[in-house]
RNA sequence: GCCCGCCUGGCGGAAUGGUAGACGCAGCGGACUUAAAAUCCGCAGUCCGAAGGGCGUGCCGGUUCGAGUCCGGCGGCGGGCACCA
């Protein structure tokens, strides 16, 4: 969607008669405006900062979620990659030494998608695109450390990853073992917990199939406890990505107890007792029956002797946790004819079931049923006829009488027909329970967590070789240090299905590094979410021969302000967090939280267009009049749809290229800057970015009149009313901008400048007076400063006309609001009576309370409504109101 | 089901417990122009009205001299997690 080199973006085009016929400065000319200035900086090296921070000046680390090269940049990404050089450069001119670095997220499945389908070599296919997408960065104007630039799919930084994947299996936080995984049958891989959507893989959408295969596992779960306590320090985060997180991480309280199998043949083959994990141990007598999962050994066991059990377990295995099985939320089971004893209640036994409800990975893979207590197992009991018992009374219920019919008592109550336990409370009862049991040896309180460890290997050609070989005596052994990286070899053949790594003709063939034997390199490679789990530590080394630099790593991070999307609330950011920790206990980092601030943005969002036949139409393909809509082309109806979420599949995207063609980055840059709030989602509107592109010439045009009818230095000797009162405006508008930046209230801060933009324009109507040419000088200057972090290239542009030869924008201090002139010379005050405005005054500022409300009683509204009633109270808040409280 | 967030004009949204609706978009009126575009100026929550009032931040209630803001309940919308024992 190129636009024609002749369109100008809706602005008219300029001819020679018109620009001849034109009263004062041109049109403000951002197609040759904009690549200067990026080369200006780019000649002056002004972003660029060594890999250890300089003495002096506090540090500042801002850092987007660096992008996955699809090909083409998107608005989410305009959005992103705009909020963080806002903040990058106001650090900067607020005296920090900014690192503000860019990189690529590079391997993936659509490279090999790409290769498959179109024959292309999935690196030259990223690093193609790699290429398009840093033109259009460079585009924005953004002030990016490119001289730190790296893609992940390259050895030199997945080589250090692989040195890190080492040196975590020597620490003990790599594990090798066989695990029931989640296996995508479209993609042909295994999918971690965190991937599996509805129970369906995030990527293909296929229903996810449980296989048992060898993986590596991180073992993020040796960090559960500090990854859940630490989340109270970070009070930068949204509250809810925190929630989110240690909902993920799941803490449980509870008990693991053991039933002994009273059948011996079957203890004999899977171990004499079965361990349950319960959060209630006080309801242990209200027990109805013990369930286990499909997956679990004693299943098994059963499976194997018994064909109608082994077709049950067949059935929970195929469907899973899909979200079919799961929205049905049937409760089945096959009872094994298997009994148990209780520990509490000696000489009683109950029947273990296979159950369809029980998760394999949560506990211990086996229930204890206590059906009056929870709704599942009532559920359970009710269709298989299975008996009830009630052992918890509700607060105030009388224990006579009291029955559960189809819904269970999950709430607090008191213990009854539960032996020992009668009489207690749920939490003294909990406390007992586990006190016997524990004296009994029947079990124990544990802490139990949902958070499983991270398999990440991948059956994927395109992603990070995990370096360990093979060896039929030696086992799994590790790819020695001389010999990283473990490269990915060229002329992958990617026709055949399965892992092209793996069927490559030479590569995995190798000797052993310990006995010299044959033998075959691991051809699984790394999930994509290792690559970004510490990329953020390599950009403050990005060309060390060591994974990071403690020297600058310890500089640099934390990275003060992390800018991207919500969608990695859990995954990326839980990862990352990990990362840290075991980077820092391998001895790479000195630290263990990554992300001081967080912010997460918005989406940005459009309309969307149907055609008559329903299909999705561009938005460059259609017309707005008023309320409809038509085709540009052939002028019939087109439907207009809801505003969502920009998809190509909707077809309601907006290029960037495209806008920055039309309209100039800053134009780009300002409007997704102004109109709502970044945390919310934008609406991407035409009208938005005209009326942005609108204020840009406005700017310009002030700002070219101040340049050209004042001179710097016009030092007055003193001001007058009307300088007076822009230079209040002036500062106060420092003061309000630094603020908004400081809270990240963007819109707030664009509409700020709308005032002072408005306030010099006024000035231009009074007569020309030294005092007020230097008061329109300083407001000008203060515009380009402040609008410097968001229309960075305009700024200079103007900065150069007001000061010719002066220094770049890119380099100046960030204005000082002048104390002095941020009060108000007078103020309105409101006048209330009982709380209702019924008049306002004017005032000078920080007048005693008597003054101001005799003027206040002195109101003539005000002196009317308080006539003949008596005043019981008189409320004065300093320059704000006055508020008069009467009797009866 | 559980958890979290949000709800303010036609629209996006402002508003340390202190004049609700800043600023922008769309709209309307005017100036300039042969005309249009661009630009500039002005109007603009709603109802009654002369002054001045009434009603207004999803709904109900509370705290307060004063509530969009704090507290309790309800409703709607959005999001997250979801057979987690």
């Amino acid at each position: 969607m190129p636009a024609a080199p002749a369109d100008t973006g809706g602005l008219p085009a300029m001819s020679g008669t018109d620009a001849a016929r034109a009263e004062g400065p041109a049109r403000y000319d951002f197609r040759a405006s904009e690549p200067r200035w990026q080369a200006e900086w780019e000649a002056c090296g002004c972003f660029d900062v060594p890999d250890v921070p300089p003495e002096g000046r506090p540090k500042y680390y801002v850092l987007e979620m660096f992008p996955y090269p699809s090909g083409q940049l998107h608005m989410g990404h305009v959005r992103n990659y705009t909020l963080g050089d806002v903040v990058a450069r106001y650090k900067r001119a607020r005296g920090h030494a900014v690192l503000h670095p860019m990189g690529w997220d590079a391997f993936g499945l659509p490279a090999e998608n790409a290769a498959r389908e179109r024959g292309i070599d999935p690196a030259a296919w990223t690093l193609a695109n790699i290429e398009t997408m840093r033109g259009t960065l460079k585009r924005l104007g953004l002030s990016l450390n490119w001289d730190r630039e790296f893609a992940t799919c390259l050895p030199e930084y997945y080589g250090q990853q692989q040195k890190l994947f080492l040196d975590f299996l020597a620490a003990g936080l790599v594990e090798r073992r066989d695990a029931l995984v989640n296996w995508d049958p479209v993609d042909g891989t295994v999918l971690a917990n965190e991937q599996v959507v509805d129970g369906r893989g995030w990527r293909s959408g296929a229903v996810v199939e449980t296989r048992r295969l060898s993986q590596w596992f991180l073992r993020i779960t040796a960090f559960a406890p500090e990854l859940l306590s630490a989340l109270e320090g970070l009070d930068a985060w949204p509250e809810r990505v925190r929630v989110m997180q240690a909902h993920w991480i799941g803490r449980s309280e509870g008990a693991r107890v053991r039933f002994p199998l009273v059948d011996a043949q079957a203890a004999e083959a899977v171990g004499p007792e079965v361990e349950v994990y319960t959060t209630r141990p006080d309801t242990l007598f209200g027990m109805s029956f013990l369930a286990v999962a499909a997956e679990h050994p004693l299943a098994a066991h059963v499976a194997a002797a018994d064909p109608a059990a082994a077709a049950f377990v067949a059935e929970c295995r195929s469907l899973g946790t899909s979200e079919a099985a799961v929205e049905s939320a049937e409760k089945r089971g096959y009872d094994t004819g298997l009994r148990v004893a209780h520990p509490f209640m000696p000489g009683e036994s109950f029947p273990v079931w296979i159950a369809n409800f029980v998760l394999m990975d949560y506990g211990t893979g086996a229930v204890f049923g206590c059906p009056c207590g929870d709704q599942r197992d009532l559920d359970f009991a009710r269709k298989y006829g299975l008996p009830v018992p009630v052992v918890v009374l509700p607060p105030g219920q009388e224990a006579d009488g009291f029955a559960v019919d189809n819904v269970a008592h999950d709430g607090p109550g008191t213990l009854i027909n539960s032996g020992f336990l009668d009489g207690l409370s749920f939490e003294d009862g909990r406390r007992a329970a586990i006190k016997r049991l524990e004296a009994d040896g029947a079990g124990r309180g544990v802490v139990n967590w949902r958070l499983r460890d991270w398999g990440i290997s991948r059956q994927r050609a395109w992603g990070c070789p995990i370096p360990v070989i093979h060896c039929p005596d030696c086992g799994a052994v590790p790819v020695p240090d001389d010999q990283l990286p473990v490269r990915l070899p060229d002329g992958l053949d990617f026709a055949r299905p399965g892992n092209a790594l793996d069927h490559h003709p030479t590569w995995k063939h190798v000797s052993c590094p310990r006995c010299g034997g044959a033998a075959t390199r691991e051809t699984d490679t790394c999930d994509t979410f290792v690559d970004s789990s510490w990329y953020f530590a390599r950009f403050t080394a990005p060309h060390a021969a060591t994974p990071t630099l403690r020297a600058a790593a310890d500089g640099w991070l934390p990275v003060d302000q992390y800018v991207g999307g919500i969608e990695h609330a859990i995954l990326h950011l839980l990862y990352a967090r990990f990362f840290t920790r075991a980077m820092h206990r391998t001895g790479h980092l000195g630290l263990d939280e990554p992300f001081r601030r967080l912010f997460t943005q918005g989406m940005v969002n459009h309309e969307t267009f149907r055609d008559a036949d329903g299909s999705w139409l561009y938005p460059e393909q259609v017309e707005r009049s008023g309320h409809g809509a038509t085709r540009r082309d052939t002028g019939t109806p087109v439907q207009v749809g809801r505003v969502e979420k920009m998809s190509k599949s909707k077809r309601n995207t907006v290029s960037p290229e495209a806008i920055i063609d039309r309209y100039g980055a800053d134009t780009a840059r300002w409007f997704v800057l102004s109109d709502s709030p970044p945390e919310r989602d934008m609406e991407w509107t035409e009208a938005g970015v005209a009326g942005a592109a609108r204020f840009g010439q406005r700017l310009f045009r002030l700002v070219a009149a101040v340049a050209e009818s004042t001179r710097p230095g016009d030092a007055p000797a003193g001001f007058g009313e009307a300088a007076d009162a822009l230079r209040r405006a002036t500062h106060r508008t420092i003061a309000a901008v630094s603020e908004a930046l400081d809270g990240f209230a963007f819109n707030v801060a664009v509409a700020r400048m709308h005032e002072l933009g408005g306030a010099l324009a006024e000035a231009a109507g009074h007569e020309a007076a030294p005092d007020l040419d230097r008061a329109r000088r300083e407001a000008a200057v203060t515009l380009c400063l402040l609008s410097a972090p968001m229309m960075p290239h305009l700024a200079e542009e103007l900065l150069a006309l007001l000061e010719p030869g002066g220094a770049m924008a890119a380099l100046r201090p960030w204005p000082e609001a002048d104390a002095a002139l941020l009060a108000a010379r007078s103020v309105t005050i409101a006048v209330q009576v009982m709380g209702r405005l019924r008049g306002t005054i004017e005032a000078l500022p920080d007048q005693p309370a008597d003054t101001v409300i005799a003027a206040a009683e002195a109101e003539p509204n005000v002196a009317r409504l308080l006539e003949g009633r008596r005043v019981v109270k008189r409320i004065h808040v300093p320059n704000r109101i006055v508020n008069f409280v009467v009797a009866g």
